[in-house]
DNA sequence: ATCCCTGCAAAGGGTTTGCAGACGC
DNA sequence: GCGTCTGCAAACCCTTTGCAGGGAT
């Protein structure tokens, strides 16, 4: 069931990415379907040296390189979104059949709840008017500390924790 | 007039500088307090390498580890926010007597525009409250392109101009 | 006088680049 | 076979760190 619709997916980005490569004269190499697949295969969040290493782990090789700029292409077809969540390291996420959604941020564990408020958009839009901008995209992150019941469980951490097993 | 105030500003954020210094048991060096004058000379976005040119400029000589230093000081008294605008290189901006905002990147120029939204404080604790976090703070970016008139003039840059001359 | 802070330069970490060889077209 | 993509490693850039000397307290 799971699996049928994960494999629906990849087929289905094998097949946008393939029509972006051939519209932008891009060669079809398999390293460039490998990380597609690698990066549909797993959960949605990553960054560029998980990706690495679980394509090494796999014993399918490649450079960081190619990794680097195979991702440049798929940020280029929308197959994949970036984002600064701390300070450093880019993250990465799929963002094929996703609705558009915002992201909070464990300040105790790091970790990434995504969340969808329309009001995000009505303030792009009344934004956007008042200083003469077309606004094509937004950022908006929110961090905060987890609310602990009495037993020092925080709820927000077991929820994760189940969303990664999905 | 705006110079009275400006001096006023700085005098005010030498003060709690000072008292922050003291409270956190840290020396008051003459460095410190050369880079807090000069943040607060110039305008409010900056990034470490311009602050640090621009005191070589005046021969004010620190190093950059000491600039690096003193801004974690000044981020953690709240005279200063640190903000990822783009990929890589940190923004920072002055952060005393100005109430909340955030910003509006132009992705034809890069400048950096500020509004205010009531409605991401509510977004804030909307969603907070749903996930079971206390959002603590938040960062919103949007990124547009100007709308031109017919005479291909950015109106927001025009705008932005003025702003910098101030 | 103490010992924290500064300056310097080297290291660190993520990302980019240059080049030679490989392979999709 | 041509031209570009890959792999490798070095370069890059911003930031952090280690150490020795200097200045705030």
């Amino acid at each position: 069931m799971k699996e049928d619709k994960l494999s629906e997916t990849k087929m289905e980005v094998r097949k946008i990415f393939t029509a972006y490569l051939e519209k932008k004269k891009q060669r079809k190499t398999p390293e460039r379907y490998a990380i597609l697949d690698e990066i549909y295969t797993h959960k949605k969040h990553f960054d560029v040296d998980t990706l690495f290493i679980q394509m090494k782990n796999r014993n399918y090789h490649v450079s960081r390189a190619t990794v680097y700029n195979t991702l440049d292409l798929l940020l280029d077809c929308n197959l994949v979104k970036r984002h600064q969540f701390g300070q450093n390291i880019a993250m990465y996420e799929q963002s094929f059949g996703f609705r558009q959604h915002d992201h909070l941020i464990c300040l105790s564990c790091n970790k990434v709840l995504e969340f969808c408020d329309p009001r995000i958009q009505q303030i792009n839009s009344t934004m956007g008017g008042l200083l003469g901008f077309n606004v094509s995209h937004h950022s908006l992150h929110l961090y905060g500390n987890p609310i602990v019941d009495e037993n020092n469980i925080c709820k927000s951490c077991n929820l994760e924790v189940i969303h990664k097993d999905e």
